[in-house]
RNA sequence: GGCCCCAUGGUCAAGUGGUCAAGACGUCGCCCUCUCACGGCGAAAUCAGGAGUUCGACUCUCCUUGGGGUCACCA
């Protein structure tokens, strides 16, 4: 093969949502473009009118953008080799299975779909597949036939002898015995082309150079290898990559839980997070062990040698700490921006320091969909009882409780500027002056502050967040409780 | 079941004939510490099995076992 320029597609079907799956094809076929500085192309597979759904275009477009993976040639911007969407290309594929019937490569058949084989006895029979029953009609019967206006779809004649075989870019060479092969079915009684045939067409016509999908389609390449060379069209690279399964090693589907893209965002994972994450699903850059890269970086490391074989699991909690990851590193006032979304409706009318509050959640924080939960406290006055202020560590216990929170309160009410540090020197003359040691007044201020034995944050900071008179409130209905106690 | 593919710790994986077999997630322990996190340090844990080839196999070959994919007028 001669150092073609390098292309790459990605030819999602629009039947719903993008799934991980999907999305990864997506991004492999970005890297292997941009890395050696091809093109990446958008087409759209709408040949099965069944499961079209409406809108799902749009799925792929605001995917596809939020993810950067931006494409050169596609639907919605054009190219030279448009159209770019398979039901707009119909009478292309017409004429190239026509072409094959006339050299002998393909033959209609009027068999009804379906049909299922069956032995002298009328029992099934253990063999699948279509058993050529069509393949032998003379040529002139079966143009009559289809004159006639009778229901037919074109079959890709298969060799009966012989073997065929290719090269994978990842797994290698691949034989198989051509008695093996299906005679396919190319275009549809309905006039659409399969995805086996339209496939190898556009691919041709739109000059792609690397055909990479997941590896569920290696058993059916011999055909499309077949059908080049029937065509006597240049073989491209063919890239299959490892599937992606669930816990239990099975592909991928949705009763693994989020497989989704949308989901994914939904449940608070940064975009940038899932790509990253994805992008390590079945390949790594060998050698060095750096596994947070931005997409530019992937551009640049990013090489076909690196995809492994094996099927690769979806590991949630590795997508965690990738989350994770990405919200530590977060520029304060983005990630301001992304508590305030998710803090905003839970306080309402309640007035909280934002600022305060971003700075405690931004290192505890694994999903934005987590933070509702993690400041119920903030938001709601929880219960109250004697264990949340037992810390043995501390020799701290109810009562101590009290007592410290007697002797302390006066004092922050009399504090003169509800800040950090004011707080702090309030606390600390106390604290030496009274004789209190530090665990049991923080530990006391926090717990009746947050009648919630774990925070994220500590007791000042829960006092910021909340402010001089909800702190002040929470802090005499506290020892009220305490002193019933 | 036929055909095809795959096989390093629980998971993602580096490795390409000679290494005490990287690293990360998760798990466990310790430190830091007003709780929880973050951060730091450390630990346990892997070459599926069997034959070969070779002076020497995780690396090469074969077989076994296990797993997966595919057998649609879906892609």
């Amino acid at each position: 093969m001669t150092a073609k320029r390098i292309k790459t597609r990605f030819a999602p079907s629009p039947t719903g949502m993008m799934h991980i799956g999907n999305l990864r094809s997506a991004l492999y076929e970005y890297l292997i473009a941009r890395s050696g500085s091809g093109d990446f192309i958008l087409r759209i597979e709408d040949t099965d009118r069944e499961r079209y759904v409406e809108g799902a275009v749009d799925v792929i477009y605001r995917t596809l953008r939020t993810c950067g993976l931006d494409h050169d040639e596609g639907p919605d911007i054009g190219g030279p080799h448009g159209p770019y969407t398979q039901s707009e290309r119909l009478p292309l594929y017409g004429r190239y299975a026509r072409m094959l019937i006339e050299q002998g490569d393909a033959y209609p058949c009027f068999c009804p779909p379906g049909r299922v084989d069956r032995d002298e006895e009328g029992q099934e029979t253990e063999t699948f597949g279509y058993d050529r029953r069509c393949r032998g009609i003379a040529r002139e019967e079966a143009a009559g036939r289809m004159q006639a206006g009778e229901s037919y779809v074109i079959r890709q004649k298969m060799p009966l002898e012989g073997e065929t075989s290719f090269t994978d870019d990842v797994y290698g060479t691949i034989t198989v015995m051509n008695k093996e092969l299906e005679d396919q079915i190319l275009l549809k009684s309905d006039g659409y082309p399969t995805y086996n045939f339209a496939n190898v067409v556009d691919d041709h016509l739109m000059e792609v150079s690397h055909i990479v999908r997941g590896s569920e389609y290696l058993s059916s390449t011999p055909k499309y290898v077949l059908l080049y060379q029937a065509f006597g069209w240049e073989i491209p690279h063919f890239v299959h990559l490892p599937l992606i399964v669930g816990e239990d090693g099975k592909k991928l589907s949705k009763r693994h839980g989020s497989t989704g893209f949308d989901d994914l965002v939904e449940k608070g994972y940064l975009p940038r997070a899932i790509v990253n994450m994805i992008a390590f699903l079945g390949w790594a850059p060998g050698g060095e062990t750096q596994e947070i890269f931005s997409l530019k970086e992937l551009e640049e490391r990013f090489h076909i040698e690196g995809i492994n074989k094996a099927p690769a699991v979806f590991s949630y909690d590795k997508l965690n700490w990738m989350n994770e990851q990405y919200i530590r590193a977060l520029p304060f006032e983005d990630w301001k921006g992304m508590v305030a979304t998710e803090a905003l409706p839970a306080f309402g009318d309640q007035a909280f320091d934002l600022d305060m509050l971003a700075r405690v959640l931004q290192p505890r924080v694994t999903r934005l969909s987590d933070i509702p939960d993690m400041i119920r406290f903030l938001t709601e006055r929880l219960p109250l009882s004697a264990e949340l202020f037992y810390n043995k560590k501390a020799k701290l216990d109810a009562g101590r409780a009290k007592e410290v929170l007697e002797a302390v309160k006066p004092r922050l009410s009399a504090v003169p500027a509800w800040t950090e540090e004011a707080i702090l020197d309030v606390l600390e003359t106390a604290g030496s002056e009274l004789d209190i040691k530090k665990g049991q007044l923080m530990g006391a201020l926090r717990a009746g502050l947050a009648a919630q034995q774990v925070t994220p944050g500590g007791a000042i900071e829960t006092a910021i967040i909340l402010g001089r008179e909800e702190s002040l409130e929470r802090l005499e209905r506290t020892l009220e409780f305490l002193r019933e106690a």
